[in-house]
DNA sequence: TATCTAATTTTGAGGTTTCAAAATACGCCC
DNA sequence: GGGCGTATTTTGAAACCTCAAAATTAGATA
């Protein structure tokens, strides 16, 4: 049974190479990797060494670590009870979806199996938590994307914000408050590439302006 | 904020003190507290001097130790944690009572107080837990008991179980196999203090027999 | 090629929690 | 009061996770 602080830095981890675009050659530096979990990069390195021992990832010193299918798996149940306990704390709570992440990020690691698999029954068998993050199944199976981040899409096309990609508190306050969450219909309307900024309508006549950084945390699809 | 660890120190220590009739001058020994807890007296004992440098409780060497106001105050709100998550367990998630004890002990340290404030007025703010423990409130506050052990209680009376003073799964999965569960009406038949037998009655002609051990975790009161 | 810089690793240390085993103290019995 | 048995405390060690600071390395620069 892995402790939390090891559940952590899988989760980590594998969130690190999901954000680079998951290629298999894709090496997590210790430095990426200490940043993300907040301590001193010597203390990545002795850690990952551990985890390197009990054979949760690969390891090539100066050069990164890359999960083992172990520490995916590993990795894909915390994910699992994590996105499930958002879902949990919004539906049947009643707390608000900018806040859940670190309730969960709590929670998570006292979760047993029996007891995910019943609340995700409870649920109804959701598909993604409250940001639009896909939930593993049982197994570790996760759904592949089809969505597209904000800067990445042309003018035009009448889309849905799918997924927020970052969970820091202050942030989605603010995306709240502009009225960008997921579910929320838009349509880009200018993409000024050299200023870096992208410009939405969510409805007639209403505007958002958005930094590249911004537009490229935020995941759409095509409106139904 | 106190570790898991320490919280479990502490609440061990208010259950054994509670066990002991709660008078001020219940010193709980060494040795009690390492077998409630599990581990080796050594470690009681380093333990111990730990908390007691971090005033949750007065230690006299040889003697035992004795909460202070402030871990009393520690241990009640961890209990309140674990009773009201073992009522939503079993309310919203339909677990067996039997079986919800483990589940509050690992979930109950990372659960933040405004989770269990929200929980507890989902439930409607219960008095007790499925175990008939009693939940304290948000500021520690906790009801006397008014009821009676089994062992103690006279023949003839309409009684109803009010709870059960045991965690252990086995045990109350016996107990619910013999339709001996917090609400169930009894009457005690026969008592033979010599033998250390209680008999008792749950329904017309089912009768069943409990020793005095047994008898002294299973708390009644008047039936209404 | 020699040097500089930035990232990484190593080293030494500390906090927390645990154990095993040796040392010590307490109360009881004769 | 002396000795005995039991409970408690002490000691030394280990696992886990962390930091600060020194040493090393790879790669870029000159």
């Amino acid at each position: 049974m892995p402790s939390s602080t090891v559940e952590n830095y899988l989760k980590a981890i594998y969130l690190l190479e999901d954000e680079r675009g998951g290629g298999a050659g894709a090496w997590i530096s210790m430095g990426d990797l200490a940043g993300r979990m907040r301590v001193v990069p010597g203390t990545a390195t002795s850690m990952v060494k551990s985890l390197h021992r009990e054979k949760w990832l690969d390891y090539r010193p100066r050069t990164g670590v890359a999960l083992t299918e172990r520490g995916r798996r590993g990795a894909l149940k915390v994910l699992r009870k994590h996105r499930i306990l958002e879902m949990f704390l919004v539906r049947v709570l009643d707390l608000d979806w900018t806040e859940v992440h670190e309730e969960a990020e709590l929670l998570e690691h006292g979760l047993t199996d029996k007891l995910v698999d019943r609340m995700d029954a409870f649920l109804g068998y959701p598909e993604v938590d409250p940001h639009g993050d896909p939930i593993p199944g049982p197994g570790g199976a996760i759904k592949e994307r089809t969505t597209r981040t904000l800067d990445q899409v042309e003018e035009g096309q009448i889309l849905e914000i799918a997924q927020i990609l970052k969970q820091d508190g202050p942030f989605l306050d603010f995306l709240q408050d502009q009225g960008l969450v997921p579910g929320t219909r838009l349509v880009v309307r200018e993409r000024q590439p050299l200023a870096d900024v992208v410009e939405v309508e969510i409805s007639p006549g209403e505007n958002r302006s958005l930094g590249g950084s911004v537009a490229a945390r935020i995941r759409v699809k095509p409106a139904p």
